[in-house]
DNA sequence: TCCTTATGTACAA
DNA sequence: TGTACCTAAGGAC
């Protein structure tokens, strides 16, 4: 279930598992000669932008992972199971062996082309090294909604769907507003919730969004529990009463991916 | 058992 | 804007 969050996480649990001399297999098929390339090596480093995974293997030498919108990567002990037929790439170790299912893009690249990856993707929240006001100067041109704004890779890398409904329930904006009417002190305070919400994403490897005193208890509310794994506000909950003001959480179809907002919470 | 849906992206027209 | 791609879970029959 990829968003950032995910990815990063990831980056830290196959670093963490797969220590010593690693046996790479594809029972799929699909990525069975690079497999036998990367057999017998270690698992130098591990690296995430956004939504992409980079695990380093020799010199010039990565595996390019995107788990697109089914991709899984599953982590257990030895013995490992026999795989499935549709594991993409099993990395196993003397004790850990980790299955990845269904991504998008599993390739073998190398240092430049992991460069080229970098250069087609904006600041990423969870990165050390991102500038907010590098995403900011695109936002403010751009006549584009807020809402698809924060979904394009190009201009801020690792938002996905849930914390794109989430951020700007959070900030009060409506998601049809365009990129060029948000204010630089809007942007600023986006950006930091996301550096907050993601790291915290990191942390528990759920979405959780809602406010200390939004929760139910702290309102006095039965308890309830969203079908994603996460506590949210806004996203899937189309019809369902809002957290704060109790009017019915809207949907709608925004570049063929559904929005998810509070027409009262979030007015034009 | 079939159908729908999903936290994504790329490419063709 | 539409379509293709990859997988699995849940719900309707």
């Amino acid at each position: 279930m990829p968003e950032g969050h995910t990815i990063h996480r990831l980056a830290q649990d196959y670093a963490a598992r797969l220590t010593g001399t690693v046996t790479a297999t594809s029972p799929q098929g699909k990525f069975s000669d690079a497999a036998a390339l990367l057999t017998g090596g270690p698992l130098r480093t591990t690296e995430a932008h956004g939504k992409h995974l980079f695990l380093g293997f020799a010199p010039d030498s990565w595996v390019h992972i995107h788990l697109g919108l089914f991709g899984k990567v599953t982590f257990g002990a030895v013995p490992a199971p026999p795989p499935t037929d549709t594991v993409r790439l099993r990395l196993a170790t003397d004790t850990a062996y980790v299955d990845l299912r269904g991504p998008t893009t599993c390739a073998l690249i190398t240092d430049a082309e992991k460069r080229a990856v970098h250069a087609r993707l904006g600041p990423d929240p969870l990165r050390a090294d991102a500038d907010p006001d590098a995403a900011y100067a695109r936002v403010r041109r751009s006549r584009t909604t807020i809402a698809a704004l924060l979904m394009d890779q190009k201009i801020i890398a690792g938002v996905g769907n849930v914390y794109r409904a989430e951020v700007l329930f959070r900030h009060g904006v409506d998601p049809y507003r365009p990129g060029k009417d948000i204010t630089a002190g809007q942007w600023r305070a986006i950006w930091d919730d996301l550096v907050e919400l993601m790291h915290e994403g990191v942390r528990a490897n759920r979405i959780d969004t809602v406010r200390p005193e939004h929760t139910p208890e702290a309102m006095g509310r039965p308890p309830r529990v969203d079908d994603h794994g996460g506590e949210v506000y806004v996203y899937r909950r189309t019809g369902r009463p809002c957290h704060i003001c109790g009017a019915e959480i809207r949907t709608a179809e925004l570049a063929a991916r559904n929005l998810f907002w509070c027409p009262s919470c979030q007015k034009p």
